[in-house]
DNA sequence: CGTTCGTTTGAGTAATTTCAACCGAAGTGG
DNA sequence: CCACTTCGGTTGAAATTACTCAAACGAACG
């Protein structure tokens, strides 16, 4: 339908307020959705990674409603979502898909952050994080985070320099070592535990 | 397609991990979306209003992601999922309409509660419930709100017993009145105002 | 009338934020 | 090539916020 594109960090796919025309389909790198609140703050409300569709939230209202940056060189591909729809008509499993893969956004979304307190929130987003690469075939072991620590503090809602120590702390119980944008789980039994999506005696 | 069913309180009209079949149309009353946590402590992971859809997460499963609970007398319309994507062949504006309604599901989790002290949490949260009201034709400034403090500090992720201190506190600060599960907004610009939705000098 | 349930209250404790300062790496301009 | 600035991250200490625990309360109910 249309072939890849490539764009180097920083540069920006849509802006939120912007006409929705298209989805966008990360095809390597990372993207981050923000959208700025009441304050003029941004929040950042996910990160993009390969495989995953940016845009959605943009349907209902005909415009976007976050801004995507690449968080380093990306490549994606776009879909006009007037084509999409066409094509569904005659291929309903192109609809259905469409369907399935919307309400597994929604599902996901409920798996949230609140009343964990920071450490468990921290280990449950490299462990999500993991699982996303690990479904699209990369590692889920060692991968480039390249994500400042800001903008997972922001997107976690706790302060900078809390998750600057959290991370300390996950890397002093030898759950995973962090250098240089490289996160490696060296303990992913010990991670889930954290993240308490198991009881610890299990 | 179908007629509206009424339930009593406490009834269960599907369980996470059930299969799925059916979305549900809150007619009137109000229900409670939660699903257990590893620990198995109830996790709350909405509250759905009159005109809104239950079951959305389950179809990429194929199975519930959560249970829903009527939390007063309640009426609802069910919708057999199948039958709905076969008229929606016929009928595209259906399928159009029901990626919309989706869309909209994405993104309103976006609004998210995270970064907020609690005072701002619950006044957010009272907003929402009022501004989901006022779409639906019901009064945007008093209305029943059958949910006990207990499943609104569940839903927020706080403690109960800040969850009332911070009540009395709005109501206090003249805020909003509520008094036998009748909820009344007695400002609604101070209420946005500490939900942080307006910066206090607008 | 006694019990339960939902809510309230107080006091002490724990977790997180804030503020201020510092650090090291990387990039910039003279 | 070197000083300078910036940026992302770190550290410590004080202040704030929210939680926990324990107890009491009032309304509803059988």
């Amino acid at each position: 339908m249309t072939t890849s594109k490539v764009v180097e960090k920083n540069v920006q796919l849509f802006n939120d307020g912007e006409q929705f025309h298209s989805l966008y389909i990360v095809h390597s790198g990372m993207f981050k959705n923000s959208s700025l609140d009441e304050n003029g703050k941004e929040r950042i409300l996910r990160f993009s990674l390969p495989g995953e569709i940016m845009g959605l939230d943009g349907i209902h209202a005909e415009s976007y409603q976050s801004t995507a940056i690449a968080l380093t060189t990306s490549s994606y591909c776009k879909i006009p979502f007037n084509q999409l729809l066409d094509v569904s008509e005659e291929f309903p499993i192109i609809q259905r898909n469409l369907l399935k893969i919307m309400s597994k956004e929604i599902y996901s979304n409920k798996k949230t952050y609140i009343d964990l307190g920071s450490t468990a929130k921290l280990a449950l987003f490299i462990y999500n994080i993991s699982q996303r690469f690990k479904n699209r075939g990369y590692s889920e072991k060692e991968f480039y985070l390249p994500i400042s620590q800001r903008d997972i503090a922001n997107y976690l809602g706790m302060a900078e320099e809390t998750l600057s120590r959290i991370f300390k702390k996950l890397q002093k119980l030898g759950a995973v070592n962090y250098k240089k944008h490289i996160l490696t789980i060296l303990n992913k039994q010990q991670l889930k535990e954290i993240a308490q999506l198991i009881s610890a005696s299990e």
